[in-house]
DNA sequence: TTGACATATGACAGGTTGTCGGATTAAGAT
DNA sequence: ATCTTAATCCGACAACCTGTCATATGTCAA
C-alpha cells in the first residue's frame, strides 16, 4: 500500500508517476521494469518515489488491485446480464480481455497482465485471495445453480476459475489461436461444473 | 536448457555449481537470489556461467525440472499404492511436501518451493504445461473413477490439481496451521470431484 | 519569529548482470 | 614433435539498478 504521503501528492503528480509506472510495466515484464526509468519519465526525483512506495512490487500490487477493481465492476456487470451465471461471467471476463478493444484503460491492463502471465499469477492476485471478491458479488451470483457445500467453497470456485482464465490466457498467447484456448477453458469450466468423478462409483478397477 | 557445455563437464564441478545453486535458492526468494554468490560460492568464474546457463531464469528452470522429475516418480509410487486413486495420491502430495523430514534432496526442493509459492507458479511448472507428466501417468491412473468427455481433460484436471496443491501450500504457510490448510485442500478435491453444479439445474450456458 | 514536523531531493554506496577479448587447453593433422 | 583450429576458460569491465541518508525546503501553529 502507498504511504499516505502519496495520497496528499497533487493529483497531477500522482498521476504523473502512475501513468509513467503503467507505461513502464506495458514495456517489460515485471522483473524487468526499472523503478529508475519511471522516476525519470515521471519526472519525480529518486528519494520521493521511495517517499510513496517501499518497493516496485508495492506500486505493482497497487496497480494490479485498482485494475482487479475495475475487472470486479465488470464482472458484476455480466452476473447482471447472465442472470448470476457464474461460469457464463467468467468465459465473458475470458472474452474480454482477448479482445481488448475497448478503453485505453483496459487495453494497457490486458497488456500488462499479457505480459505477466508466465510469472507470478501470486502477484497479480490479491494477497488475501478471492475472498474480499467474493464478498462482493456473493448477492448477484444465482447460488441455486451451485451445489456447495462448505461456507469456503465459493471462495475457492473463485480461485480455480481464476487460475483457469489466467492459465487459458496464457495458452492464448502462446500455442495457437484465440480459439483453441478458449475451447479449453470451456472444458474446464465444464469439469468444474459436473465434477469428474464416475458417476456410479464402479468399483470395479478394470481401466476404461 | 544448460548448453551441452554444462553437461560436458567434469561431474564434480557440475555437481558444485548445482550445490551451490540450490544452497543459494534455498537462502532467498527467486528474485533476490543472486548468480554472484552462487559463483563465488563454487568457485566457478562469472564468464563459465553464462557459458552453461543464459540465465537465473535458465539454471532455475533446470533445478525445478529435475525435482519434478523426482515428484512425479513419488506420484507414481502413491498411485500404485492408492489403486489408481488420483486425489488420493495428490493428497499424498500435500502431505509430503508439508511433512519435509525426509531426505535432504527433498527437504530441499520443498524449502524451495514454500519459498517461492508466492509468486511464480509460472515458473515452477514446467513450460509445456502438464502435459508431458500426465503421458507418464496415465497408465498408472484408475481411469474407470474418472468421467473424462474429452482427450484434454486430464492434462486440464492435472492444471487443476496442482495449482491447488500450490495454492492450500501457500495457505498453510500463511495463514493458521497446516490442518486448516488441508481441509481446504480436501474441500477443493471434492469440488472437483463431484463438480459445482447443481445437480438438476438446466445446463443451458453452454451454447455460442 | 520560532519551533516542530512532514516532505523533497539527489548524491552515494553497494550490489547486480551480461559481455568481451585474450589466455588456456584439447584434439587432430601433418 | 609441431602446428592449427576450435572449444573452453576466465576475470576485468561497463552499464545498470536499488535503497538510504543527510541536508534542504516547505508548512502550520503558537
Amino acid at each position: 500500500m502507498p504511504s499516505m504521503t502519496f495520497f496528499h501528492l497533487p493529483a497531477e503528480k500522482r498521476e504523473r508517476l502512475l501513468a509513467a509506472a503503467r507505461a513502464e510495466f506495458v514495456r517489460v515484464p515485471y522483473e524487468d521494469a526499472s523503478i529508475n526509468r519511471m522516476i525519470r519519465d515521471a519526472g519525480i526525483p529518486r528519494g520521493s518515489f521511495y517517499m510513496y512506495f517501499t518497493d516496485k512490487e508495492d506500486l505493482f500490487r497497487y496497480l494490479m488491485e485498482s485494475y482487479g477493481q475495475q475487472l470486479v465492476e465488470q464482472v458484476e456487470e455480466w452476473l447482471d446480464r447472465d442472470g448470476g451465471d457464474l461460469f457464463q461471467a467468467f468465459l465473458d471476463l475470458f472474452d474480454y480481455l482477448q479482445a481488448n478493444r475497448n478503453s485505453d484503460n483496459f487495453r494497457e491492463m490486458a497488456e500488462i497482465l499479457r505480459r505477466n502471465q508466465r510469472l507470478q499469477p501470486g502477484l497479480i492476485l490479491n494477497r488475501q485471495g478471492p475472498c474480499a471478491i467474493v464478498d462482493r458479488l456473493r448477492d448477484k451470483i444465482d447460488l441455486s445453480r451451485l451445489d456447495l457445500r462448505s461456507e469456503t467453497d465459493l471462495p475457492d470456485l473463485f480461485h480455480l476459475l481464476i487460475s483457469a482464465v489466467a492459465g487459458t490466457m496464457l495458452t492464448a498467447a502462446q500455442d495457437g489461436g484465440v480459439e483453441q484456448a478458449r475451447a479449453r477453458l470451456v472444458r474446464i469450466l465444464g469439469i468444474l461444473q459436473r465434477g469428474v468423478a464416475a458417476k456410479e462409483a464402479a468399483p470395479g478397477w478394470g481401466q476404461q
